[in-house]
DNA sequence: GAGCTCACG
DNA sequence: ACGTACGTGAGCTCC
């Protein structure tokens, strides 16, 4: 017996829809179109071969405008709102994959996919096939027969029904596959504006029509039904008949498919290959190619590659290269750092890169025509501020060839932070990527490249123009041109500069410190009975659980599987056992020790100062982060730990200055929600955690207790957060109940906070990200998930978002602004940290009155709130003093 | 290299 | 019926 082979007829509209609602509309091609509901077409399709493995495939879509039912029923579909401007470019673009892929589409005008089903359909069955028709739309159940069967979607392919006659009837309360029609003549259909009877939904239908057995029976006996639905009945016969017939899927469309001719998958690798690439789908290709026994792994002879051009050398690339400077060209830069022994040797090769071409130069040329370029030209690179330093010698104190000040900001494009601003949170910008995303293209690597920093300086120059364009789309161009990139220079002096540290400081807070440490460490032995590393959860564990036998009673256990030794656990214990207060203290100052007085010292300089590097593009939020030390992290909040700060010192006749905003999420919140009583409670310059305790326990603002403030101010944090029951309650150690009458009570106090949190929730949701007040963009794909855990991260991520990213990017725009105000005071006043709502810097004694209230005046000025925006400036002999 | 813990905003 | 506060970086242990 020969099998019988199997077609899936996929409805090309039904399915696009589908996916355009279910994938995030954030997902772009390297050309920056959508290409979302693409995306979850193409997956659907690959689901449809892994699960149903169809001998064929061939779809269908619609073409014109519906002729023969809107002479039917001119109102038909009336109500449907427009398409979707980001949907409708991705239907021909969907066709040309489907035309790479070869699987045959059919169209024809004036009709719907729907008919072209219906016909298909009825072709295959009379030609032995079986057919599988894979739609979202229930109307479609009419076409089910013995050979037919609808694959219906729900959410997407993982999630189908297969409707057989006999499946339908099930469903529909005896209604088969040729009755549906009577059906939808009845009932009606909302969503294509079919009227049928009004009154009659969809069980009310299915009864009358099993009682006397079809639309027409029904309409024959409408006498004998009672009430207002007899009447309606009698009423509407015509609509009900022009109903069905609207509703009747036709299969006598005049197409010419031969449907031996759709077998797949029977395509082209090299061609399906690059309609993927255009499209930027990696993984999707991959499987799909897979499917065409193609090895991932093997060579990818079709993959388009960057290929960087011969480059000039010698006077040829100095002429070219003056010229293109006297021209204003952008020029695109990379630098090759020497093989020498050292760090400090100079680099060796730069790369330059323009619309003119590719040159190289050598040895001190090469310093000298960077820092020529980027003292006069528009300059791009992949990590700019890298260049930047790549100049001088960025770890010595001797003159550098480079003064950053006659770097411009606005001059800059840095490949990374664009794609960085773009999209926040893939976490790599570095050459590869960037390439693939925007361009397209693979790099080729190993012996047939020039260099990589050819590569780099090539790609910059051709990766300017299209993340200009996708800037610009996302509205992100003015953050890119007017924050981020006068940023780039202000951190390379920041990192230049350093910060004086004290290596004598750190030796005695260490010597002091561990020997505390060592007795504490014996007095935790002899509790114990035991020797053991303190350091390690798993036995200090087994030390208090095992050995110890303290209660375990509602204690967590870590995923390895024994109890975890957190502090918010082990706080809980210690007021019974004098063991755990001293492993408390012991890990707390051993975290001190280890991480910073032990640590920091090495990192000291031969300047004398230590140097961080702070991370433009890792942030999701729009942060920097501070790392390689990270100074972000030096402690504050414990007596103990604050003495570290106290190693940073400054000269003589200097001090250090620290200028914080003072409460910059909690008002921007205020601005954002427009909430009154937020506004007002800034506006009256009182105490605003003891504001919002008198309105949240209704108390007299003087009468309020430390705790009813303490409490109030763990709400007002869990706002910012996302805020959560759960998460409040655990944090005060109350029930959850209990948290969730706080916030109750806080969200009815400030209404508007709600309203705004739903709002952005909502927004991110349909938007598939969350946006600060300049328009920085941060993703947040799981808003749209099943699993409630991510989703509800998903939606915490998004409340949370403006607040911090906006308060990042005033900060962003305050520390370029300080840095020009202080060169144009002519002071030699320096910054040296950001920590997110702080700036520090070193002061001479002579500009102190000058240059706090330069900072100050500068930080409150960046923006004009609904409510004061404020910053806190303070000094001392080291940073500890600055408090 | 992952997991745990903890320093900061 | 899920099991969490948002964002980072680093040191330590142990697989």
């Amino acid at each position: 017996m020969s099998e019988r082979r199997t077609i899936a007829i996929v409805d090309g509209n039904s399915l696009m829809h589908r996916a355009f609602h279910a994938i995030p509309p954030t997902m772009t091609s390297p050309a920056g179109e959508p290409t979302n509901a693409i995306f979850g077409f193409v997956s659907m399709l690959l689901k449809l071969e892994e699960s149903f493995e169809p001998w064929g495939i061939i779809c269908c879509f619609d073409k014109g405008k519906p002729e023969a039912r809107l002479k039917l029923l001119p109102s038909y579909k009336a109500k449907r709102p427009p398409m979707d401007p980001a949907l409708r470019p991705q239907f021909p673009a969907a066709k040309d994959l489907l035309g790479a892929l070869s699987v045959p589409v059919v169209e024809l005008e004036g009709w719907e996919g729907d008919d072209l089903l219906g016909t298909l359909a009825k072709k295959g069955e009379a030609e032995g096939y079986d057919v599988l028709l894979i739609t979202g739309d229930r109307d479609m159940y009419q076409l089910s027969t013995d050979a037919v069967k609808v694959v219906s979607t729900r959410k997407g392919m993982s999630d189908v029904q297969v409707m057989t006659p006999e499946t339908v009837a099930d469903l529909y309360n005896g209604i088969t596959p040729e009755l549906v029609v009577d059906f939808y003549g009845l009932k009606g259909d909302t969503s294509d504006n079919i009227p049928g009877v009004p009154g009659i939904g969809p069980k009310k239908a299915a009864q009358l029509i099993g009682r006397y057995g079809s639309l027409d029976e029904v309409l024959a006996h409408a006498d004998e039904v009672k009430g207002k639905m007899g009447e309606n009945l009698r009423a509407h016969k015509e609509d009900a008949l022009l109903s069905r017939e609207v509703a009747t899927i036709r299969t006598d469309a005049p197409v010419d498919v031969d449907l031996g001719e759709c077998r797949f998958p029977a395509f082209d690798p090299a061609t399906a290959r690059a309609a993927f690439a255009k499209l930027g789908f990696r993984g999707l290709a991959a499987r799909m190619l897979a499917l065409a026994g193609e090895e991932k792994g093997e060579v990818e002879p079709e993959e388009a590659e960057l290929t960087p051009p011969e480059a000039l050398t010698g006077t040829a690339a100095a002429d070219a290269f003056d010229r293109a400077i006297a021209e204003g060209r952008r020029l695109a830069l990379a630098l090759e750092e020497g093989a020498g022994e050292s760090i400090f040797e100079d680099p060796v090769r730069l790369w330059v890169a323009s619309e003119a071409g590719l040159w190289l130069f050598e040895g001190a040329e090469a310093t000298d025509r960077c820092v020529e370029a980027l003292e006069k030209a528009d300059v791009a690179a992949i990590d700019l501020k890298a260049l930047i330093h790549g100049v001088y010698a960025s770890n010595s104190h001797t003159p550098s060839t480079l003064d950053i000040t006659a770097v411009r900001g606005e001059r800059l494009f840095d490949c990374s932070v664009a794609a960085y601003l773009l999209d926040s949170t893939v976490g790599d910008y570095t050459l590869r990527p960037i390439v693939l995303n925007y361009l397209g293209l693979a790099c080729p690597r190993g012996e047939n490249v020039p260099s990589e920093a050819a590569l780099s300086a090539w790609a910059a120059a051709r990766l300017v123009e299209p993340l200009t364009k996708r800037l610009s789309d996302a509205g992100a161009l003015a953050l890119f041109r007017e924050i981020e990139m006068p940023l780039i220079p202000v951190l390379a002096r920041m990192e230049r500069t350093g910060m004086a540290a004290d290596r004598e400081i750190f030796r005695e807070e260490n010597a002091e410190l561990s020997s505390t440490i060592d007795e504490l460490e014996r007095s935790v032995w002899r509790q114990a009975g035991e020797e053991f590393k303190l350091e390690s959860p798993k036995q200090l564990s087994h030390v208090l659980f095992d050995v110890l036998g303290l209660p375990t009673t509602g204690l967590r256990k870590t995923r390895r599987g024994f109890y975890s030794t957190n502090a918010q656990t082990l706080q809980e214990l210690a007021q019974d056992h004098a063991i755990v207060r001293d492993i408390l203290q012991y890990r707390e100052l051993d975290k001190i020790r280890s991480t910073y007085l032990v640590a920091l010292p090495d990192l000291i300089a031969s300047d004398g100062r230590i140097h961080t590097t702070f991370n433009q593009t890792v942030a999701a939020t729009g942060r920097l982060s501070s790392s390689n030390p990270n100074l972000q992290n030096i402690p504050v909040r414990s007596e103990v730990g604050r003495q570290v700060r106290g190693a940073f010192t400054v000269a003589e006749d200097e001090v250090f200055l620290a200028c914080d905003y003072s409460q910059i999420e909690l008002r921007l919140l205020a601005h954002l929600s427009g909430d009154e009583g937020l506004i007002a409670a800034f506006d009256s310059g009182r105490d605003f955690h003891a504001q919002t305790a008198s309105r949240v326990f209704g108390v007299p603002l003087e009468e309020i207790t430390p705790e009813q403030r303490s409490r109030a101010k763990a709400v007002n944090f869990g706002i910012v957060y996302g805020q959560q029951a759960f998460g409040l309650a655990q944090n005060l150690s109350i029930t959850r109940g209990e948290a969730q009458a706080l916030i109750d009570t806080y969200y009815a106090a400030y209404p508007g906070v709600r309203r705004y949190l739903d709002d952005t929730v909502a927004r991110a949701r349909e938007l598939g990200y969350a946006e600060t007040m300049y328009g920085r963009r941060r993703p947040v794909p799981d808003i749209a998930s099943n699993n409630f855990n991510q989703r509800a991260f998903a939606e915490r991520t998004a409340m949370n978002h403006p607040m911090q990213g906006s308060a990042a990017d005033i900060i962003k725009i305050a520390m370029a602004r300080v840095r020009a105000a202080l060169d144009e005071g002519g002071f030699t006043a320096k910054l040296v940290l950001q920590i997110h709502d702080e700036l520090d810097l070193e002061v001479p004694k002579a500009e102190l009155d000058a240059v706090a209230e330069l900072v100050k005046a500068t930080m409150e000025g960046v923006v004009e709130l609904r409510v004061p925006l404020l910053a806190d400036v303070s000094w001392g002999p080291t940073w500890a003093d600055a408090k």
